[in-house]
DNA sequence: GCACAAATGCAATACGATTGCATCGTCGAT
DNA sequence: ATCGACGATGCAATCGTATTGCATTTGTGC
């Protein structure tokens, strides 16, 4: 089943692009290169790198740069389009267990931006301390 | 009168970091090191990037990822004590002229995060295009 | 002027992102 | 079934930014 919605996306289903996809599937935090290398190793960081790449061109996963920069990608919800507003949701980076969330329900508010500004990308990060470490 | 500027938060204005602030308040727009070492040579990375850290420190400027990840820096609001709500408002980056704005005055509208998430600080950035790239 | 601490400058390192290139595997055409 | 082309993979090398170590210089209080 996992094959269909690559091809779906036209994309050639591959043993390592189904790892990839169903790690994504399987744990919901936004994961970088060097997470997912050593869940799935032993893989080629090069392969990994270029299948993220080929995921979020083809709309599988969106990118978000963490607090420390750091390119971490999460699974594109279904209705993604991965336009500008399906970005304009928050991403939590929780400084204790150091994971980062991908809330989709908590979209922003709309932006007004100054006249002028057209916006087409959105990064949004709020570090802080996630649920399960906050004990709230 | 830069010099108060420092000495009110408890940095001692030396040469150089006169200089860097006199080029936050002459241009609005967010630098990286690489940038504000262009404009200032001869100068040293290393004093400036240490520079930076203080003046960060210090409530002096405020730090964000662009869209590259890479760091950059603005000069922080009068008002502003670099807490979590100060920080929450966006950064434009121009993927035309590359530059990123700091635009304070466009605040995000209350986040509502789900029950248990702790918000400590937060990073807004839209890429697209600004105004005077635009022409709107 | 002296002693100490801060600031600076240069070199070296760390590390994530990215590319070049050779090899391997898959798939359609013959 | 075989050939040829193209996509996928793996390994090594490179790039760019961030960061640290250490020696030297500068500034300040005594």
């Amino acid at each position: 089943m996992l094959d269909v919605e690559l091809v779906k996306k036209e994309i050639r289903p591959t043993a390592v692009r189904l790892r990839v996809l169903e790690q994504f599937q399987s744990d919901p935090a936004a994961v970088s290169l060097n997470e997912l290398e050593e869940r799935l190793q032993p893989v080629d960081r090069t392969t990994l790198f270029r299948t993220l790449k080929m995921f979020e061109k083809k709309g599988v996963v969106h990118a978000v740069h963490d607090e420390n920069g750091i390119i971490k990608y999460a699974l594109c919800a279904d209705s993604c389009r991965c336009s500008y507003s399906d970005h304009l949701h928050v991403h939590f980076s929780c400084k204790r267990c150091k994971k980062t969330t991908c809330l989709h329900d908590v979209q922003i508010p709309e932006v007004m931006l100054p006249q002028g500004y057209v916006p087409q990308d959105a990064n949004v990060v709020i570090k802080g301390v996630c649920n399960l470490c906050s004990g709230l």
